[in-house]
DNA sequence: GTGACTTTGTGCATCGGTTCACAAAGGGAT
DNA sequence: ATCCCTTTGTGAACCGATGCACAAAGTCAC
């Protein structure tokens, strides 16, 4: 059923794409660093993965390595770079200005990947007009058109959890299919559509419960039930 | 080999520990609206997931539900707390007062849970002694002492990627086995120390590769390789 | 009390992901 | 040109997580 002349899947694992960036990301210090050829073991072990894991990871891009010498550090950022679409920039709104959305406006590791922060939405009007990070921020009832003329594709939702559903509904409306949520919400969304949630308080809850085995575990048997 | 009076499993998968924060969320919302109990179906709609996993997932707490009804909410918040660790308040210290540790000490969304921030640290002189959030921002050299000194127990990780694995190894040094870490590197920590990262830089890029399939992904088979 | 109805808790098949371990592939030395 | 050494790419076993489907358990009406 397959041609045996298709180089690559086309069907990439999920765990497999969220690593990508770590690669990625260990590449470009490597690069920096002068460095032109890497091993699978010395490039797992800058990701903090284990190397099988890496060579079956890279092999769904394709046979981009040399058996008894490495990977070629330049041609393996460029290709996955290729493969996560970093090779085009994508233009970002952030909608909801406060805290946090400041926080990310300002943040200039966005960038530095084909990230581009188009524009800022708020509903505050003491907001609406203020420059943040060289961007004037337009108010909540432009948002269709801001997101139409800017041609964004990709929305972080910073606005409180009761507002998030609403937005997310209008921007889903004009088309937009990329969303990254940092409400405490679930967002409910039609099929083809992803989310990908932030939810910083769900971090430390996890962290809290590992805390509590270390700390009192085995103590808590006492209470017998 | 398994005494059938132990009621409880001691060892709670890992995927479930990441949805019982969601689930007490869902809960807390519909105890405010006055729902005193709540079915299998209806809660794992609230939070996003399906109806069986979330029976398997309270299934390993404990048998906390009614047959024919469902569960009670306010029980099962309680007994969902309880094993988060989150019947205790938990100390914590947020590591560099830039855009990102300020919007975090500004957010209440830490404290509704049991977590209290209790220190803020960093090591600009132009910040240290500034107050945030009713907290003093306190000097980088005294970073052992403060977490000692309030008891701190989780450490979030808000600077620069350079400054990081110091920062984190320090904190360990004086106990800490608990890290939130928003700084893009990988950290090295010893055997017994959770380590959490949130990257959204990595969420975007997530984002743009399933991005690149929606739009361009059954043209792209055109460059032929 | 009885029977109909609802909903839980779980055994089981399945799936995706991880890890091991090694044959195949290539480079470089002689 | 041949051999040795290194490292990739992947088959296969394994492991944890998911989801179906249903028996067991409980409620409620009468
Ligand atoms: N600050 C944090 O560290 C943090 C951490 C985790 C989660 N969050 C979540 O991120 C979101 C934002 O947090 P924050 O601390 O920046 O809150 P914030 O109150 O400082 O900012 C929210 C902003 O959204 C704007 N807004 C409100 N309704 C809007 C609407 N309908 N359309 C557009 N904008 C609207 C407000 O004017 C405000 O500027 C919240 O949902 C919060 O729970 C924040
Ligand atoms: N701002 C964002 O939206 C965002 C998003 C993703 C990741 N991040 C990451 O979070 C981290 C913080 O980002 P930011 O935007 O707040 O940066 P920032 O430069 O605004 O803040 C960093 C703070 O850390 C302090 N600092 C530097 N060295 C320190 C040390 N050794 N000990 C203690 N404090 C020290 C600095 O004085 C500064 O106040 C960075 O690693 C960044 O890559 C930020």
């Amino acid at each position: 059923m397959k041609s045996p002349s298709q180089p690559r899947d086309r069907g990439i694992p999920e765990a497999t794409v969220a690593r990508l960036p770590l690669y990625l990301r260990a590449l470009h210090g490597m690069a920096e660093r002068g460095i032109a050829t890497v091993s699978s073991e010395d490039l797992a072990a800058a990701a903090g993965v284990n190397s099988a894991k890496l060579r079956k990871d890279l092999s769904h891009l394709g046979s981009y390595g040399t058996r008894g010498v490495g990977y070629d550090v330049e041609y393996l950022v460029y290709q996955i770079s290729r493969e996560l679409g970093l090779t085009q920039d994508w233009a970002v709104a952030i909608v909801g200005v406060g805290n946090l959305g400041r926080a990310l406006a300002n943040y200039g590791g966005f960038v530095s990947r084909g990230f581009r922060v188009a524009a800022l939405v708020d509903a505050d009007p003491e907001i609406v007009g203020d420059t943040i990070a060289g961007l004037n921020v337009e108010h909540i009832d432009e948002l269709e058109a801001v997101i139409k003329r800017r041609g964004v594709s990709i929305v972080v939702l910073a606005t409180p959890a009761a507002a998030a559903q609403e937005v997310c509904d209008r921007v889903i409306g004009v088309g937009v299919t990329s969303i990254l949520n940092f409400a405490p919400v679930v967002l409910s969304v039609p099929e083809g559509v992803d989310v990908r949630k932030v939810d910083l308080s769900i971090e430390l809850q996890i962290l809290a419960f590992h805390e509590q085995r270390k700390a009192g575990g085995p103590l808590m048997a006492v209470d017998g039930q």
